[in-house]
DNA sequence: CACAAGATTCCG
DNA sequence: GGAATCTTGTGC
């Protein structure tokens, strides 16, 4: 069972290989963020979706723009967006330096009373005060802001793969993960 | 320089 | 179902 006292920082080769591949073993990791007044929040990862450069509904589909250019590296940082004038959405970039590929983090489950409201995308940033100032940052090391944990691995049988949310294009790949029964999941 | 769209969320 | 709200990419 995962234990704080017992964790181990996750290293960048648990995110240099296949995207899709990645977002499963992601579930059950635990996002680690530490606010001011040096407390750490913890949530499970519960949900999560890939992408590649190869579909067009990813943000890297059209080549290295200002925004996307951190999904352009090598994984293991952060890639944060803003979308909807409102709303910042999180990312874990994967693969090599040049392949443009990220898993997005769409739910946690909070293992802090002080987090909560982690069921979806910008709703998780928001909990965990999540900005544009933690963009293209490595996610492999605490010192830094935000980092990931390892947890207790989900079983293959207790993965549920389904098309990804709010988007139109390549919506027959079916790369969205979540934890079968997981209250914390956006959408079931 | 103008404009459309967006990996969402909340409200009615 | 529709508005909120603003950054970014694209095209003229």
């Amino acid at each position: 069972m995962y234990n704080i006292f017992m964790s181990k920082v996750i290293n960048k080769n648990f995110f240099r290989e296949n995207t899709v591949n990645t977002a499963q073993n992601l579930l059950g990791m635990v996002l680690c963020r530490r606010i001011e007044k040096g407390k750490i929040l913890r949530g499970k990862i519960v949900e999560t979706e890939a992408y590649t450069q190869e579909e067009p509904s990813c943000h890297a589909y059209r080549g290295k723009t200002k925004r996307n250019a951190p999904m352009f590296e090598a994984g293991g940082i952060s890639y944060v967006y803003f979308t909807y004038g409102m709303h910042f959405c999180l990312n874990i970039v994967t693969e090599n330096k040049d392949y443009g590929s990220a898993v997005l983090i769409r739910a946690i489950e909070p293992l802090n009373d002080f987090c909560t409201n982690t069921n979806g995308p910008a709703k998780l940033c928001k909990a965990l005060n999540i900005t544009k100032d933690l963009n293209a940052i490595n996610v492999c090391s605490n010192k830094s802001p935000l980092w990931i944990e390892f947890g207790d691995k989900v079983e293959d049988k207790n993965i549920i793969k389904k098309s990804r949310i709010g988007i139109n294009q390549a919506t027959e790949l079916k790369w969205r993960f979540y934890i079968k029964n997981n209250k914390f999941v956006s959408k079931p």
